[in-house]
This record gives C-alpha cells, structure tokens and sequence, in this order.
DNA sequence: GTGAAAGCGCTAACAA
DNA sequence: TTGTTAGCGCTTTCAC
C-alpha cells in the first residue's frame, strides 16, 4: 500500500483536486501550494502514472519500434528521439523486432493497449507495404523505411542516390566488376539495390547482387562463399553496416587484400570503419538529424491530426576511405 | 473514444466480469470464452494495460537503467534482460543516464511512478554508493556495478581480476612501461584500475593511471596529449569499450606503431577489435550471462522478497591478438 | 460458472 | 481559488 493523493491531501488539509492543482500546473495559491509541497515532501508521494494517464486520456508516451537496437545506427536514432521526446515530455518505449514481421505485429498491439500517442516504425518491407496505419488509433512516422503505398509522416534517407553515389565512387576509381549485398528484409535494402543497379546499367556494367539476412553473420558467410567463385567481384558495395562489418570479416579471415584484389565500401560510419584497416569508405547517414525530425514530425502530428502526410528525405555524405583506393 | 470492456461485454452478451475472467486465465465455460472471443474479434477490443495495472496493483513492468544505450556492452545486455523478461511476461523499460546522477534520480523517481516490479540498474559510482535501495519500494538487482555498501542483489564482473590478468600478459609479452585508462563515474573503472595497479605492484613496476570521462572522445584526447610526454607509456590497458576505441583513434591519428611503439589493451570484445589493425587484445565479458542472470535474480526476488541479497561474480576471458604481440 | 458492485488513484466538471 | 463528485477501464470480492 503505497501514499496516494488522499494521504497528501489529509496530511496537507486541502482537498485530492488542490493536491491534483498543485502538482499539475492548476490555479492554486501560494500558500497552499506550499503546503502540498512539505505534505508531498513528508509523507514521499508518488503520482502514480497509471492511475493519470487512465483517467487523463492521454499518456504522453511515444513508441519506438526499430528491427535491430544493437546496430549502432538505431541507438544513435533512439538518443535522438528520446531527447526531443524528454524536452517534450514524453516518454519513450523502445521495442525490438529483429526483423521479425511476428513481433512487429506484437509490439505494434501491444503500442495500442498502451495507448501511446504514438509511433517511430523501422518496419520490415512485409510489414511496411501491408500496414494501414489508419487503422492503429495513433499515428505513425516511419523512418529508414517507407511502405510504398504508406500514406503516411516519414523520414527516410535518399537511398537510391547514396548508393548511386557509391558506385560511381567506385567506378571513378577503376573498379568495373562491382557486387553488392543487400538486406532481404528491408525496402531500404531494395532502394538500394535499385540505386546501385540504376547507376551500373547506367554505366553499361553488369548487375552482380545477392539478398541476404540482414545480419553481419549472413553477409559474411555470403561473401566468403562468393569469394570462391569464379564471379567473385573486384569491388563490394554492402546496403548497411552489419552487412559491411559481416563482408569485411569475410575479407579478414580469407586473407584478401583490399582493395587490390576486393574493394569495399557500404553504408553507416561506425566507429569501427574508421579503425580497420584499410579505412571503410561509407555512406554516412545523418542519424542525429533523422531521429530528431521524426520526433518533431510526430509532435507535430499529434498537434495536427489532419495535416497531409509529409516525407523527408535526407541526403547521406560519401565518405572515402582506404578500401576504395583508386586501382592501381 | 476507444472500445472498452463494456461495449465487448455488450456485443458477447455476458458482463464484464465474464469478459475479463476470459481474457486472462480465470474460469469460464468453453460456450461462453468463445462468445467472448468473437466479440473481441469483432470490435477489434484492445484492453488498457492502465486501467489493468491500476486496478490489479501490479505492473509487470521493469526498468533497465544504464548509462549509455551506445555502448555495445549495455545494447547486448538489454537484449538479454529483454529476452528472459518476455518469457516471463514481463515488459522493459529502457532508460538512459548518461553517466549523470541527476538523470539516474529522475529515472528513480520515474520508476516509482510507473510503480515498476523492479530494477536493473548499472549506476554511476556516486549513486551506488548512496543509494539507499531499500527506500525505493521495489527491488533492484545491479549490474556492471555495485556500491560498497549496496545490500541488494547484484551481477559483475570480476574486475580486478580481469584488469590484472590484462596487465600480466602484457608483462608476459616483454612490456614494462604500463599505463592505464580508467572511466572517473563507474565504480568499475575503480575496481579495474585496483587490479591493475595491484599487478604492477606485485611485479615492482609504478603505476602510471589516468581517469577520464567515460567516452571515447575523452579517452582520444587524454592519450593524445599523454603521448606527448615524456612519460608515455609502451603499453596501455583501458577500462571499457569506448575508452578502447578512443584509444585506439589516438594512437591512428597520430600514426603510432601499434604494438611497437604502444601496445594497446582493454575490455569489451566489440566487433571492431576484432577488425582493427593489429586486432585488439581484450577482455571479453560474458554479456548474454549478465543480461540473464540479472533478470532472472530480479524475478527470484519478487518471488520471495525476503531472501538474502546475492552477488554473482562472473570472469571475463582474455582474447588476445596483436595489439598486445609479444616485444621484438 | 456467472453477474453485480466496489474501487484502484487520479483528473476534470461543476458548484460554491 | 477551492471542494465535491463522477467517472477513466479494469479486476476482484462476494453473492448466487
């Protein structure tokens, strides 16, 4: 049995709604104020958030849903979500799919008994292209990933262009025989397939890419694999950086040279890139700014029910590394 | 205006007391448990988890508080307390300090308010040591960490061990002069600098320590300006991940011959230690361990609220590689 | 096995 | 400004 507002307003003699007052930011006078103060300071009150958010209709909760909370990418969005949200505040639950379309559906149920305000989504390609988000009761700004048809707040990155930019990186530098490994699970994935096969047919070179799960396991036994074919490429583009630590663990433990006989490069500028050696050459998402926006954009919303859906698209910043040296 | 347990209670007939008793687990007639099913079904009911913790008093919630959802070390043990959490249906809180105690107590409270079931907490060492967890009405279980006096259940690391079994193999290896990199907010960076100072000693050798803030960029600078001196050490242990990474930055930037000129060593076996060149000598901690056992102490304890307060000391395994390469 | 009714702790009308 | 009162949606006695 813990202190309620009923203690408070005993010990303070006032009644539950002037205790209710002062703590909210109703009109009470100072000198009841003050009681309540030294009542809730005596007796070590507690609000208890159930009870408010039941009663007051609405729970100044946002949730996060993301697919992967160890990829350095989605902390590094989830800080920035939560600091806009804290100033806000609101509160933030983080939820982990694995990519997982089973889980999302969980979490995505379990976001409406809780009666959040509402949801930052990385979702899955299944789950962005089926989802109606018009029919969850919250609204929803996706981020990373987008459903084709989702009408939909969104923040997502220009992927088709970043890995564009990429081959032609490589390209400019003398690769010509150039693979790529893309997540399977994810519309940014595809995006960025289509990017990078856009900018090879562009370039009259031949499309050599491969779907893998999206983790740096798979694309690491992937690419060990296609080290040992005879259509093993002369330069590796990988669609995010689990992919590309995966790729470049492959490299490592079968002793290729880069970029002599393999050059890579990917997406997401971890820490680790910069460390290996040689140096990664990525493409650096701006991952500060995409979690405050869709935070922004979700408060927005939430002020705004009806204003049309709105997608912004970040541009990603090459930066090149040893692993892509010019050919010799 | 949502549906609720009424308008379920309505379309299936019955009362709400039937509704609710089929929704969890209580008795109700196979005829009747389907009805209510139907009804569910139809109006697409969702229950209020608020209105459910208000009534029942419990919330089957529990709050992770950690000082830095970017530290792969902390993202892998979450995953871990998620995973026993969810089978035990249970839901996690996330919460991030950043190393700051003011944040620490703002989240105390908040977990007091969300009237959670209990904690896992890796607190700074300035909060383990005061904190009095007996005030806070729920158990807590601390990990990483743990104050001196703290008479609560706690999971760690054997830290001075492991920092001295860092400092003997670089010994081992031919390395005299040996600096150290120590976190200034955990009381593991303490626990972890005692050992290494402990092994110097035992070996006659001085102990050359710094402490720094627990970030990367902090670490950077510090053996930046340290390689400067006079009194630059030839190898060099640091006291977690980040400080490794920071470390590891400075000695690229300023083009030092790892191991020749500085050997480098540390804690943590993130993915790019693994990647670096030369490969990074650490400490490996049993993460996925951690994550478990503190979650399923946590539930232990809210089984029988009584039992004694139980530490569980886990060892680290040395991993080395060539940052540490035996002395030409 | 089922329903009626009380009430968890709080906020928001409405009166005063 | 302050107090009284009525619920928010649910679970849990207590009767039947």
């Amino acid at each position: 049995m813990t202190t309620s507002i009923k203690d408070v307003a005993l010990l303070a003699g006032v009644s539950v709604a002037t205790v209710s007052r002062a703590l909210g930011n109703g009109p009470v006078s100072p000198a009841l104020r003050a009681k309540v103060e030294a009542a809730v300071a005596q007796c070590g009150y507690r609000p208890n958030l159930s009870a408010r958010r039941l009663r007051s209709q609405h729970t100044r909760t946002v949730g996060l849903i993301v697919s992967d909370i160890c990829n350095p990418f989605f902390t590094a969005v989830g800080r920035a979500v939560e600091d806009v949200a804290y100033r806000a505040g609101m509160r933030v639950i983080l939820c982990n799919t694995d990519e997982n379309p089973d889980k999302e559906a969980m979490y995505l149920r379990l976001m409406q008994e809780e009666r959040v305000s509402g949801v930052i989504f990385a979702a899955t390609r299944a789950t962005a292209d089926a989802l109606d988000t018009t029919e969850l009761g919250f609204p929803v700004v996706m981020i990373d990933r987008a459903g084709a048809a989702a009408r939909c707040d969104a923040v997502l990155l220009d992927n088709r262009l970043a890995a564009a930019q990429l081959v032609e990186h490589l390209l400019e530098r003398g690769y010509r025989r150039i693979g790529g490994l893309f997540g399977n699970t994810s519309s940014t994935g595809a995006e960025r397939h289509a990017g990078f096969a856009e900018a090879l047919r562009r370039a009259g070179l031949p499309v050599a890419a491969r779907f893998v799960a999206p983790s740096a396991a798979a694309a690491q036994a992937e690419l060990a694999a296609w080290l040992q074919e005879e259509t093993a490429p002369e330069a590796l583009v990988a669609s995010n950086g689990l992919l590309l630590l995966g790729a470049a663990k492959a490299v490592r433990a079968a002793g290729v040279a880069v970029p002599q006989r393999l050059a890579l490069a990917g997406f997401d500028n971890d820490s680790w890139t910069e460390l290996a050696e040689p140096g990664m050459t990525v493409i650096e998402q701006p991952v500060d700014e995409i979690g405050r926006v869709a935070m922004e954009m979700l408060l927005e919303r939430l002020r705004q029910p009806e204003r049309p859906p709105r997608k912004v698209v970040l541009a990603g910043r090459l930066v090149a590394r040893g692993s892509s040296r010019a050919r010799a």
